[in-house]
DNA sequence: CGAATTGTTGCAACCGGTTGCAAGATTCAA
DNA sequence: TTGAATCTTGCAACCGGTTGCAACAATTCG
């Protein structure tokens, strides 16, 4: 069925060696050789099996991209990037879904059965004893939207969640709101507890309480709207951080659906600056996360450790900024 | 570094066959030895290589997921089932990201070096002689999403767009719009040019001109919006079918910045029926294509495929229906 | 108990490439 | 023109598994 390197030896008229060489980057070949192979090659429609070539040169250009959150817009960027930039980098995505996968060990042992030369996490909600477990296995790992320092010998690439945790009180304290709350993403996440230190230091140190802790059970706008809702059968607020902007948007619409009006009688920042945030019916204050320099870090990274030609590893969070927006009443005049 | 079977048969003293057989389903080895065995894996941590097995059987149970919409939500579930069904079925998903790629054979030729055991091309905008070179390649190709009876040896899962605009016609018409407007998505897509047909086909035997078309440049809340201004800027219509619910609600959100009500107004229908339709702030009436139903076919059939147990190779196109949401103004009383 | 049947095992060839090595062919400088 | 240096080429071993085959062991049956 498909042509090997034998057949295209025979027809061209010489050893397997010289065809492998022609089609193996940097290897020695005289012109006229390659020429009758090229020519051999391209009347049988040849191409070389990676898998063969693999096997025997133990790297398979393979990139395991483990994710857990496939519901969220976010992923979309995240997903269009990675596989982009890696198919440019001659590297394939071997997707991992883990979703609903109990048993982080069972994919490590699929990715690991596959000799996938790297892999990139990309994911705040998981244990970072999983990365930890490739690391150890002797796989380049990257970690991104991860938590800095949390795993010898795993690379992380992605935001400091404490800080982005101040600027959100310290943004809600200067447009004048005082009683503030959070309303997180699922509380296991790392991001999220870091965010909420952050948050709640610098309330402290601004002389505030918290008016109100909870956390959605996922990145969803269902749930941002049924946390919210339980929030205002509760209490009212003047304003709401948000672990993200589909929990906000969420959040937003439960609000307005008990007759409030955004930011008149409640301000909303989100986290991310996802695509949707722009939308005018949304029109969402929030905080944006460079999930594009993020995602190019990563990658970058973990081609350099698989080609073993690591720059910089000494890698620092990225900064985020807040995206001025509708939901927050200004800055008072100074 | 990794551990090979000639290890382990060394540690069980058995001979490598042994032990191959103890990792391969079906194969005729005694309970002794395969204990034997085991527990020398164990001990070792061995894991067969999935690279020479594949050499060695000619089946990498690698499955090509081939899309080139990676801005659309759609395809959060898209990505989401695809991978998690095959995985649960022991396959795995090798991503090609064709958003840039200006030449498909460049990719097919990626493909088909990794030896992938089936491919699944999940699009509605690709030219159907893509799909077809796979399948003239002898690879099993289930196209997702595509135009029925394009493309011989091609098995397709979708809907069958032409009824579907015919149905967003009647839908319109039932409800008492008469000026009528499609703004469909790329013109392009096999979808947009079938829905389009069925819209006109239908608009005609109920009498009725199409008081505009056009369509968005892609499947992109701002090309929808812009695509709506421009529209507006020209003339007023009663009603909108989009080609997307994405273009939709950027069609809604135009309309109400030029101060129109919906569904007072101007009345809109989407299309596809993502979860953002039904957020309050967009409430989208809309045609829902059963996502869900599509990929778990699409898979079902790509494994038969490749296990050569076809069952039911006659795809028949899944039905779309009506979601009923707040963008249009309700049936007249009959 | 012996013959026939069925189950288990190891040998060796093979899957489709890569690569170190040594020999042969070229090129270059003197 | 010749010898040294550099290229090019084919051989053969190897990557880590699978599998047909034949030999042998265990079981079943008359």
């Amino acid at each position: 069925m498909t042509v090997t390197l034998k057949e295209v030896a025979e027809r061209a008229g010489v050893s397997r060696s010289a065809v492998s060489r022609t089609f193996t980057e940097g290897a020695s070949v005289s012109a006229k050789t390659r020429e009758k192979v090229q020519k051999a090659a391209d009347e049988l429609g040849y191409r070389p099996s990676l898998i063969a070539r693999s096997l025997a040169t133990n790297r398979t250009r393979l990139i395991g991209l483990v994710a857990n959150n496939f519901r969220n817009p976010v992923f979309l960027e995240v997903f269009d990037l990675f596989t982009r930039v890696l198919q440019e980098r001659g590297f394939r995505p071997l997707l991992v879904n883990l979703s609903t996968e109990t048993d982080p060990q069972k994919s490590l042992e699929m990715l690991k059965q596959y000799r996938v030369d790297g892999i990139i996490i990309a994911t705040s909600t998981l244990p970072p004893t999983f990365p930890h477990a490739f690391s150890k296995a002797g796989v380049p790992v990257v970690h991104a939207f991860g938590r800095f320092g949390s795993e010898a010998g795993v690379h992380v690439v992605g935001i400091d969640n404490v800080r982005c945790g101040e600027m959100a009180a310290q943004t809600l304290f200067d447009r004048g709101y005082r009683s503030i709350a959070l309303l997180g993403g699922p509380q296991s996440a790392t991001s999220t507890q870091d965010r909420l230190a952050g948050f709640l230091s610098r309330l402290k140190e601004l002389g505030l309480e918290p008016a109100d802790i909870r956390f959605a059970d996922n990145y969803s706008y269902s749930a941002g709207k049924e946390a919210m809702k339980a929030l205002l059968a509760e209490k009212s607020v003047e304003a709401l951080f948000c672990g993200d902007d589909l929990i906000c948007m969420g959040a937003m619409d439960a609000a307005r659906g008990s007759g409030m009006k955004i930011p008149q009688d409640i301000g909303f920042l989100g986290f991310n600056d996802m695509n949707m945030a722009g939308w005018s019916a949304y029109d969402l204050t929030t905080i944006r996360q460079p999930v594009r320099d993020i995602i190019l870090k990563s990658v970058t990274l973990v081609i350099e450790m698989v080609d073993d030609t690591e720059q910089d590893a000494d890698t620092q969070p990225f900064d985020c900024s807040i995206v001025e927006r509708g939901t927050l009443r200004p800055l008072p005049a100074s």
